[in-house]
DNA sequence: TTCGGTGCAAAAGTTTTGCACTAGC
DNA sequence: GCTAGTGCAAAACTTTTGCACCGAA
């Protein structure tokens, strides 16, 4: 078995494991077997989701486990909670790096498109300073509709 | 009884009751009384509060009830979802009119810091027009730590 | 008078927890 | 070997729904 700080590992795993060892926790496969599998695609997901694609690929995680390890991920800052699919249960999805964006979500539709923009990083980075926040993470969501919805509704 | 449509009525009544009469649905005192309880304060709350504070007020109004009115409310635009006091259930708030604010929220200690920035609005008015996307309500939280848990880390 | 709305209670669905067993360290 | 972590199943909670009765239009 490779050594698990190897730094050829992808680096959320060697965040991750770096973590649990800061904090005296183990580092035990079904943690790492849930951390890989949220890190295989970008897609928003819930609990339920988790424990269908881990058992699908035969991993056997139970439930109470990934309700277990997800607040560690939120706390390790590999995880966020995201609300943009339901309203009900709740979603999250994996940060990615440095590279965010934020979401324009049509109501009618359902899309999802994704936005930066220098001016908002901007009027952002000056509320900050003239509140004295020192800001980690954040949500930026529109709700709207979307231009191929907002033709139809016209047309 | 005075006239449900008077002018005099809050603003909020009035828009209610010309939803429910749009979609010819009818003018209930348990919405009525729901609407009213809602807008009495500016707190975010959840539907359980909502139950706890009609009962408190000799209202007895069924908790399914509530269910089923939060999202007609949603629906008119009235109330919109938050999810800044707890991160299980549903939380709502009121939409109070034009004078819009986002959130600065400490991780450490909760407060919540409201702030209005006229540069975001400028920033996510052309990204709106880029896309061609028309907003009707948003979510923008700022998640970090506040300058007085910041100097505590500090020391 | 007539349906849509409400209350109640049961059901459905999500998240948490107690306990015995397992596996990291 | 010691203890934290896991799985299972039950519990705790939130939200939805079926149905009989009620009340706004």
């Amino acid at each position: 078995m490779p050594d698990k700080t190897d730094s050829t590992l992808p680096g959320e795993l060697v965040q991750f494991i770096a973590f649990l060892r800061t904090k005296g926790m183990k580092v035990t496969q079904e943690r790492l077997d849930i951390l890989r599998e949220i890190f295989s695609t970008d897609a928003h997901f819930e609990a339920e989701d988790l424990l269908i694609r881990l058992r699908s690929q035969g991993k056997s995680v139970s439930k109470a486990t990934i309700y277990r390890t997800l607040p560690l991920l939120l706390e390790a800052g590999l995880l966020r909670q995201s609300y943009l699919t339901g309203e009900k249960q709740t979603y999250y999805e994996h940060t990615m790096g440095p590279k965010r964006h934020e979401h324009l979500i049509c109501g009618q539709c359902g899309k999802v498109i994704e936005f930066t923009s220098p001016g908002l990083e901007t009027a952002l980075a000056s509320v900050y300073e003239h509140h004295r926040f020192r800001a980690s993470r954040r949500r930026v969501e529109i709700y709207g509709t979307c231009a191929d919805c907002e033709s139809l509704t016209a047309g």
